[in-house]
DNA sequence: AGTCCTCTCTATCAGTGATAGGGAGAATCT
DNA sequence: AGATTCTCCCTATCACTGATAGAGAGGACT
């Protein structure tokens, strides 16, 4: 099967699910490509842009529609959500997929966010911008919202996909100090995931609280 | 001059603000100690160690009476903010502070972010919660606006401190074409930016939809 | 005096992104 | 048809990274 782009970022894709971010490395790439390394090179400028390549495809699984491009018409439901919808509702699904697309790969949020300008981002914030222009929202209202929804999402599956601390780190971690010194937080978390919460539940509230936000700034029109 | 960990940190910080993040390596930062490169292994346990206690120097210089521990009584004041102002105010200027601070060195946020269980930050969301707990706000809420201020804002700083595209990417990149695929966002940019607002500004305006939104969910008490 | 402990050293390892430059084969030009 | 160019992959190598093994200097304890 001939090499070319897609066939890298595809496999890089795997190799990402199979081992990790750090684990992306030319060689193991080259090497399940069966390939030499610097072969990658006559493909891809350098390892930046694969990263940002692996992001794109990232986002599109869960953005295909909305990153292919302004050219066709999308006849409704891009993507499974309704643009018709109230702005508020329609932002929050938004940001769910985008989650969703960030959670489904290991440091899918890392890859993202470290992604040097990447279409299928600006594509979803195009979309994300002229639906709330569409429906009332002034520009500049409308790209402080949408900024914000997207780098909250983005900052906070980063820390729901944080690198869990090794053993070193953990070995002096008292957790009875620990609590002492910080008895808020610790109650915050048994109190806040006692009753069968889920880390979805969490990034739901934290989001409800984003886009109560968004509507108020937006003079509560709707 | 005697080695220890804090001199090691000090100056792992000072070659940060020089070189950037991926110029912090052990055998730079060796040489800027006068020491070969295994000597740190001695005092540190591994590089991702280092990452976590510069992360705790740079909210420290933003942060010191707040990370200091809970014993001392921070008469008032703490840090230049007012820990009896209405909990909104008081979370807004939290918030700027935390981006100051990683604002004032480069890659900051990146440091921040991969730090793992910066005792630092802990100290923040402590103060934070038990702030907002303090004046009426149910734990539960309290918790998940802290936590939505906080990932919003590394979010946030971490998308201004992206590192610029290389020549290599920046190459092939068509700005007509991508006004053309994305005239909102370009609209949204000019638009946003023409009257002199600044990046301080954007944050601004993107910290108080979150904000609003925080004050909507405690039930519009303040 | 002898033993331990603290700290720094040299030597070395396996890997990493990246470049230089060669060569096989297909496509194109004359 | 023959010559040339282009495409794509190779080998060899570079400078550099985080990390470990193990030696040894010197002070502190017994």
């Amino acid at each position: 099967m001939a090499l070319d782009r897609q066939r890298i970022v595809t496999e890089a894709v795997a190799l990402l699910d199979a081992e990790g971010l750090d684990a992306v490395t030319t060689r193991k790439l080259a090497a399940r490509l069966g390939v030499q390394s610097p072969t990658l090179y006559w493909h891809v400028p350098n390892k930046a842009a694969l990263v940002t390549a692996i992001a794109d495809a990232i986002l599109d699984q869960e953005f295909a529609t909305t990153a292919a491009g302004g050219k066709e018409e999308e006849a409704t439901a891009a993507g499974g959500e309704d643009e018709d919808q109230p702005w508020p509702q329609w932002l929050t699904g938004l940001a769910e997929r985008l989650r969703r697309a960030l959670l489904a790969h290991p440091d899918g949020a890392r890859v993202v966010s470290s992604a040097q300008l990447s279409r299928t981002m600006a594509a979803i914030s195009e979309q994300a911008m002229s639906t709330l222009v569409a429906q009332g929202i002034p520009l500049r209202q409308a790209r402080v919202i949408v900024l914000t929804v997207e780098r909250f999402t983005v900052g906070h599956v980063l820390e729901e996909q944080a690198a869990r601390p090794d053993a070193a780190a953990l070995k002096d971690f008292d957790l009875n100090a620990f609590t002492a010194e910080h008895p808020t937080v610790v109650a915050a978390i048994t109190d806040y995931f006692h009753p069968g919460r889920t880390v979805d539940d969490l990034f739901r509230d934290c989001l409800d609280v984003v886009i109560a936000g968004a509507v108020v700034s937006a003079g509560d029109r709707r």
